[in-house]
DNA sequence: AGAAAATATTTCTTGCGCGAAATATTTTCA
DNA sequence: TGAAAATATTTCGCGCAAGAAATATTTTCT
């Protein structure tokens, strides 16, 4: 009973950490959010509700990131021409400056040295583990 | 490269559901962050500072989560008579009340149901990688 | 065609969560 | 003793994150 309650409580600091490492490797600029947002936009443009679904994010919670990478002009809405309920997120030439220079670089800076901590089986544990939990904790939400 | 960026959005996923749990489970009365520290005064009486550093939360992130619980009345503040910088916290007669109806069903509910799902082995060796994780970016944060 | 249903997004309200600055009090020490 | 340092907490501003309600538009169906 004391187990898995542990387990828990070090997802939690995980994942504290992991947005923090984000502010800092993306010079205090973009947060996490924000940096799975952009990812998602910055080979095509994408709708508000693609994004959503892809990051796993309320529309509303979308939007509101949304919101502040307009105002850094990162990204611009684009009112879909056809269908006018649709919103097109798009990347700005500011965005692909900043590419360049910061996001590639971070990518593999944090993820491949965490491959290199990591065994390989040790991966594929843990992930089967968690997709356990998470299986359960879904069931008892209904 | 990919791997362990995917462990990452796991943990993400885990601690929303985690967190959605708590609201259900506790009847949309309480949250997650609330029970923790619910759980921590029940017994005896915390300083906002005991709190703190026992879940791994800021001060002021404490100090407005006891705002609401003491809102709703679950809690008091009670101002230290030798030492008045210091705040304890407190039950209320509320919380006892509401604490053997609900709180200790839930923990032995959640808990030990995960517990049969996952084996002792399981458990120990994702704690063991969460640690590894933690410690690597720990160090990448400074 | 026109009402009703469906779809896409935004707005609003609530609750974390943090760091920095402000406030209050106590301790230290010159 | 009285200024300075240390300690404990709160306040402020910002950015998520969600659900519910509102808005806008398109599709469906009679």
């Amino acid at each position: 009973m004391k187990t898995s309650s542990n387990l828990l409580s070090l997802f939690m600091k995980l994942n504290k950490l992991h947005a923090a490492i984000f502010r800092k490797l993306l010079d205090n600029r973009v947060t996490m959010p924000q940096y799975f947002i952009l990812k998602q936009i910055h080979e095509e443009p994408k709708t508000i509700g693609d994004i959503s679904k892809a990051i796993d994010l309320s529309y509303s919670t979308v939007s509101g990131i949304i919101d502040r990478l307009e105002r850094e002009q990162l990204v611009e809405r684009i009112r879909d021409r056809h269908d006018r309920r649709i919103v097109w997120i798009r990347a700005t030439e500011k965005l692909d400056h900043y590419k360049q220079k910061t996001m590639e670089r971070f990518q593999t800076e944090i993820y491949e040295g965490l491959d290199q901590v990591l065994s390989g089986e040790q991966i594929e544990n843990t992930e089967k583990t968690l997709q356990t939990i998470i299986t359960y904790l879904e069931k008892k939400v209904e």
